[in-house]
RNA sequence: UGUCCCAUGGUGUAAUGGUAGCACAGCAGAUUUUGGUUCUGUUAGUCUGGGUUCGAAUCCUUGUGGGACAACCA
């Protein structure tokens, strides 16, 4: 995150940051700028998360100040250690850090409790004994308002022993709850007697059995911000209606002459199209093996793009670019894609590889021979390291790279015509052999020119086409992965009607187990970025081995091919 | 029949009362031993009506459209 600033020195600022500056400027909170990043641990961290750290981490950073981690560990019932480790693994990952300060709601659960008690005594909290369906009914509606229980007159003293029997486990999940008393005819529903303390037996991934109820949300994240002396709690728009009653908890537990208040400010939550958010989604499209798991290269995870090899640099230059604003928009993937291919086109190394590989024989060059050719490991470094590849009179190019019957404006491979073989030789094709039975090209034949070798001065003769090729004989096979949108509608959100899984795109994942690649990218390692000549960026995959080397799709280069195609 | 929030090209985002700009996408062209990259040009926008003002995307107001809120989830 930075503050974009023209050439005439004019700042632009977001609408936080703006609220940030004024808070600095006048003067509060000891001119501190604490933030945090809140993640409840039931489930993995995706895009719209790294939306949030960015932001949290990003503001913190540019005003000094600094970031905590904490785990909203709540609700015992849903949180698991898994999702604790994953989330601080995909936040460094981000590239961001929280240093020494880790912190979980539930070390908090004492002085919550505390304050609960201190409520109560205050004559502002009551134990309800109804049933859910009776305390949801009497809430009223959103239009009209909402009345009274019965048990909301009970005596301080019977609502503080009925309390501390609820820690106990004298009574059954659901029997009791500890609700606010604040007022039940309010405009805003989250002041009508909300509901702070529940009865949960399950036991904590932390705390295991010590604790009998739990706090809800409302109850839980302004006081934990306050007990963290956070300054600027940051979280996305659905909390909106939350945020007075955030600001009453925070105002009965603070001290009357302590000017310190941490402040809720919300921004648009990331939409994207083709992509599916909601965690719950993302946990059945695991659980039901839709996907290879929270790490499948589809998953808008963090581990997803991860794996799909995505950097965190990209990923932070797309949350750049779409800012923060009130607006409940929808961003183009497009946007994310372009800074995945802005960024891999500086640092991927250019190999050769054949997806669709079909034999390409030069008849005019020497059986047995090998040529080793140069090739640039990437053109957009000042000074490239070169690799070699090996040339022989065998290749193999991509199937598709050759056509009888060309439309117009193709300008590879066609009988009779001249073409370059990337770093090697023009070359000119004389005929095919075709299976006779269903027409399949098996061999496409070609003869060379050998004044035309690469640096030779004959190269320098203009011919429309270049393809990259492989030696047969020295080629290393490879699997690759390509992958595509997961979902084959625009927003699969808003498709509440139909089950998600008819949105589901069969084609999200193709598997090609014929690829050919250069020998010089055989020793790669898991992780390793390249850009397949022509293809697009791929990375090799977590599961490779050298005997199986396996390749994901990140993204595809752009094919202007494909438009030209369409308007013939 | 409520409360709160939002509205700038197709999409996202600036302009903080003073020339409506940027990015993505699109289109056209140049360069290119990747139909990639790079470069150039270009199409296209302030939701509606009123008001305040010398001047309004910006302030007020009307309407319209969109979103959030009725979990013992966060």
């Amino acid at each position: 995150m930075s503050v974009i600033e023209d050439e005439t020195g004019k700042r632009s600022l977001n609408f936080i940051e703006a609220f940030v500056e004024s808070d600095l400027k006048e003067g509060k909170n000891g001119k501190r700028v604490h933030t945090r990043f809140p993640p409840e641990p039931n489930g993995y961290l995706h895009i719209g998360h790294a939306k949030a750290i960015c932001l949290d981490f990003g503001i913190a950073q540019q005003y000094g100040g600094k970031c905590n981690l904490r785990f909203d560990d709540t609700n015992p019932t849903k949180e698991d250690v898994e999702y604790v480790d994953s989330i601080m693994e995909d936040i460094h990952w981000l590239g961001f850090d929280w240093e020494d300060r880790l912190f979980y709601a539930s070390d908090h659960f004492q002085r919550l409790y505390d304050y609960a008690v201190r409520l109560i005594q205050s004559g502002k909290a009551y134990v309800d004994d109804q049933s859910a369906e009776e305390i949801s009914k009497q809430k009223g509606t959103p239009t009209s308002a909402g009345t009274d229980s019965p048990y909301r007159q009970r005596s301080i003293e019977e609502n503080l022993d009925l309390f501390a029997r609820m820690n106990q486990g004298e009574f059954e999940e659901g029997s009791r709850v500890l609700r606010a008393k604040i007022d039940m005819s309010s405009p805003n529903m989250h002041f009508r007697d909300p509901i702070i303390y529940r009865i949960i037996k399950y036991p904590h991934h932390r705390t295991g059995t010590t604790w009998k109820v739990y706090p809800m949300y409302d109850f839980a994240h302004g006081q934990c911000d306050f007990f963290e002396g956070i300054t600027h709690s940051l979280c996305t728009l659905e909390f909106e209606v939350h945020r007075p009653l955030y600001d009453w908890f925070v105002d009965q537990l603070k001290d009357a002459g302590s000017d310190y208040r941490p402040r809720q400010i919300e921004f648009n939550r990331l939409n994207l199209t083709y992509t599916m958010m909601s965690k719950r989604k993302l946990l059945q499209l695991v659980q039901e093996g839709l996907v290879t798991g929270w790490d499948d290269p589809r998953m808008p995870t963090i581990c997803g793009l991860r794996r799909r090899g995505y950097t965190p640099e990209s990923v932070r230059n797309f949350i750049k670019k779409i800012g923060y604003t009130k607006v409940d928009g929808m961003i183009d993937v497009s946007l994310l894609e372009h800074s995945v291919r802005e960024h891999l086109n500086q640092i991927a190394t250019r190999i050769s590889a054949v997806v669709d590989p079909v034999k390409l024989v030069i008849t005019n060059y020497p059986e047995g021979q090998v040529e080793m050719m140069e090739a640039v490991d990437n053109p957009e470094l000042e000074n490239s390291p070169i690799h070699e590849i090996p040339f022989s009179r065998e290749l193999y190019i991509e199937r598709d790279d050759f056509m009888e019957n060309p439309p117009k404006k193709y300008f590879r491979m066609t009988p009779g015509n001249e073409v370059r073989l990337k770093s090697a030789y023009i070359v000119k094709c004389t005929g095919v052999k075709k299976n006779e039975q269903t027409g399949e090209i098996e061999e496409i034949y070609c003869e060379y020119d050998p004044q035309t070798r690469s640096g030779m001065p004959e190269s320098n003769r203009k011919v429309k086409g270049t393809l990259h090729w492989v030696s047969a004989e020295h080629s290393v096979p490879a699997e690759v992965r390509v992958y595509d949108r997961l979902f084959k509608v625009e927003n699969p959100a808003e498709e509440t009607e139909r089950d998600f899984r008819e949105l589901l795109n069969p084609d999200s994942l193709k598997v090609l187990a014929n690829c050919r690649i250069e020998p010089f990218a055989a020793s790669a390692q898991p992780g390793d970025r390249f850009q397949f000549q022509r293809i697009g960026y791929f990375n090799v995959d977590k599961d490779s081995t050298p005997e199986k080397l396996i390749f994901n799709r990140t993204v595809p280069l752009k094919d202007t091919w494909g438009k030209v195609k369409e308007k013939e």
